[in-house]
DNA sequence: TTAGTAGTGAAAACGGTTTTCATTTGCTGC
DNA sequence: GCAGCAAATGAAAACCGTTTTCACTACTAA
């Protein structure tokens, strides 16, 4: 699958091409200089708040699903109803330990659900083709400040 | 935690107490007897068609939340934008192996996740508190199904 | 019986996401 | 350059699962 400019024919029939648009590429950009994961309206407000003439809403949508499907970003869903984005290596994804506290979340640097697609191949004859893995609890400092403060 | 029949004083605070009240009964006895997951939509329809007054999709709303406190349901999140409810043992849960293609579900017999938590715990200072982790796929018979029609 | 509190239901509100549809954009061939 | 197109875009509306509101009912304890 390769990446190419916007515009020209089109062999896909989804609701949109594989190609990097100008919405797109705006869209890359914001989720490139970012380390967090962003919403949709995260990365709608941050190109209006810079761009002369930002993407609409529908735009960002729309480029998103491009660049999920490009591999160049995966959505994460934390199960609060909010979809939320961010770049990977191409092709690639990880997994985030999310603080039910102060928000933050870290990468795993592995995943752990790829090293045991072999066995659940094997055991449920099953063929894994994605998953959802998302943890949440604590970090290190929202424990040292429930600790010190009259915790939960 | 213990469960008890409804009404009478309740200490917690929550939109509803953690009683088993009559509409949290029905809700459960609907999931009891169904080994699929369930949406709320799902277990509102079976009370319609079975039950001389039914509860509200409000109520059945509020139960679903009452019971995954109580521990007697747990909900699942497969990303699309739908809870999903199922019974498990009080206090535990497992996760699904769901075909993409038919659309069903098979329990995973052990969490993948729990046995994770205690090194996750050493090299993150990270103290989980909880998981989201559903896997997709094809099962045996959409394997063998896609094998013989022309494939995806 | 009488309070008092929890539970309930209908309808409205909510909020993220998707669809619709008319318009604009920018190729491509002439 | 210009006509012809298909893709891209944006605003508004539709969607849809879920939550909130609020008036009312039902149970329990005294």
């Amino acid at each position: 699958m390769s990446v190419q400019g916007s515009h020209g024919h089109s062999h896909g029939k989804g609701p949109q091409s594989l190609r990097l648009t100008k919405g797109a590429k705006k869209v890359l950009e914001v989720l490139e200089r970012t380390d967090e994961l962003s919403s949709a309206q995260d990365i709608h407000s941050a190109l209006r708040n810079e761009e002369d003439s930002p993407p609409g809403l529908t735009t960002v949508y729309r480029s998103l699903e491009s660049l999920v499907q490009l591999g160049l970003v995966q959505s994460v869903d934390f199960g609060d109803g909010e979809r939320r984005y961010e770049m990977v290596k191409p092709g690639e994804h990880h997994h985030h330990l999310v603080c039910e506290k102060c928000r933050n979340s870290v990468h795993l640097d592995q995943c752990l659900v790829q090293q045991l697609e072999e066995s659940i191949q094997a055991k449920y004859k099953f063929e894994v083709r994605g998953h959802i893995l998302e943890i949440f609890g604590l970090c290190e400092q929202c424990q040292q400040a429930m600790a010190t403060a009259g915790k939960k």
